[in-house]
DNA sequence: ACAGGAATAGACCGATTGGTCCAGCGTCGA
DNA sequence: TCGACGCTGGACCAATCGGTCTATTCCTGT
């Protein structure tokens, strides 16, 4: 609920949004929940931001991408197998699940659902080609082929977007975990 | 572009919302839009659905449920195996998916970023399971046992949710049609 | 032909939206 | 000590939001 009330106030609105546009999208959040989430004042936003709203979810969408490519570098680090690292990377996000509660994917939330404008398009896409490429790598540095990691880690991103929203329409993080099995 | 001009209010109203919703999401789509796309006053509107736009969304929601749950038998009804039908399935989203561009899950647009309101997580729940059981229905047709049917499902459904959402992001409806080689 | 409900048409409303603007604040280096 | 400047605080704005209400038109059964 609270944000570290320590942190400086442009990383409070980053966070602030993150959460807030992952529970409720882009256009569910008016700048009023989002500045008292943030304990931040208009003005603050738009120093930081010139852009206002956008830019803020630009920021809030990489500051989110970057958690979860630290999530999968963290699970595929210790492990033995692909497979290995990508189980635990299922069970951490399960964990995760729960924790947060039944929220959408955030780069979902935050850049599909906004504006037409297509640099938040371009964006999210780029972003999620780099979860894909860091899955890739751990891939191929277990030795598969080329073009079995490519294939392997879009299989995984697939299982993982896909299940979270089963997960989240179920409020259940059990089918997370059962994901490990179809790969 | 145009909605059937034939169609009666009620029926374009529904409609015209299935789609605004799908592309922008529940709260990026005002009554205005709404409305002008429909073409339809507001007092048609509160006429046919009282509680205005929620009212509307849970219908839009239901009407595009059905769409999908007759795609789902369109596919397994003229198919030899289970993974026959899956395999059809993912093939003739992946046409949709061209023809309508790159929306997201009409349930999801309209009902996880709307309101709070526990009726429309609650609605948006039962419609999914509404697929999984349309299609754990047809696997046990095809004499796969109880509980194999039903694990089935889940992952076809997991598959598709999270294909569509890599093909949205992409722009390219291929990834669906790789997606039956990981059943 | 006419009564009466269903449906349409749109003016109108208060609340909230994202955004602008400027006065003040605190903290630097000179 | 004094600007200068990064940052905060919030008053203010037009536009838009979802929703209400009433007058009118359309259609149908009798």
């Amino acid at each position: 609920m609270m944000t570290t009330p320590a942190l400086p106030t442009k990383d409070r609105l980053i966070q602030s949004a993150a959460t807030l546009f992952r529970t409720r999208g882009y256009h569910g959040v008016g700048l009023a929940d989002l500045l008292s989430h943030a304990k931040a004042p208009k003005g603050s936003l738009y120093h930081h931001f010139p852009n206002g709203k956008s830019d803020l979810a630009m920021a809030a969408a990489t500051w989110a991408s970057d958690q979860m490519l630290r999530l999968i570098a963290a699970s595929f680090d210790g492990a033995k197998t692909f497979k290995d690292g990508a189980t635990t990377l299922c069970f951490k996000l399960a964990k995760l699940f729960d924790l947060t509660g039944w929220d959408t994917c955030p780069i979902a939330a935050t850049l599909f659902e906004g504006p037409d404008n297509t640099e938040f398009r371009a964006h999210a896409s780029h972003i999620y080609e780099g979860w894909i490429a860091e899955v890739h790598d751990h891939a191929e540095r277990f030795g598969l082929p080329e073009d079995e990691a490519q294939t392997n880690a879009e299989n995984l991103f697939v299982l993982i977007q896909g299940g979270w929203m089963l997960a989240r329409a179920r409020r259940d993080s059990d089918v997370l975990r059962t994901l490990p099995a179809l790969l």
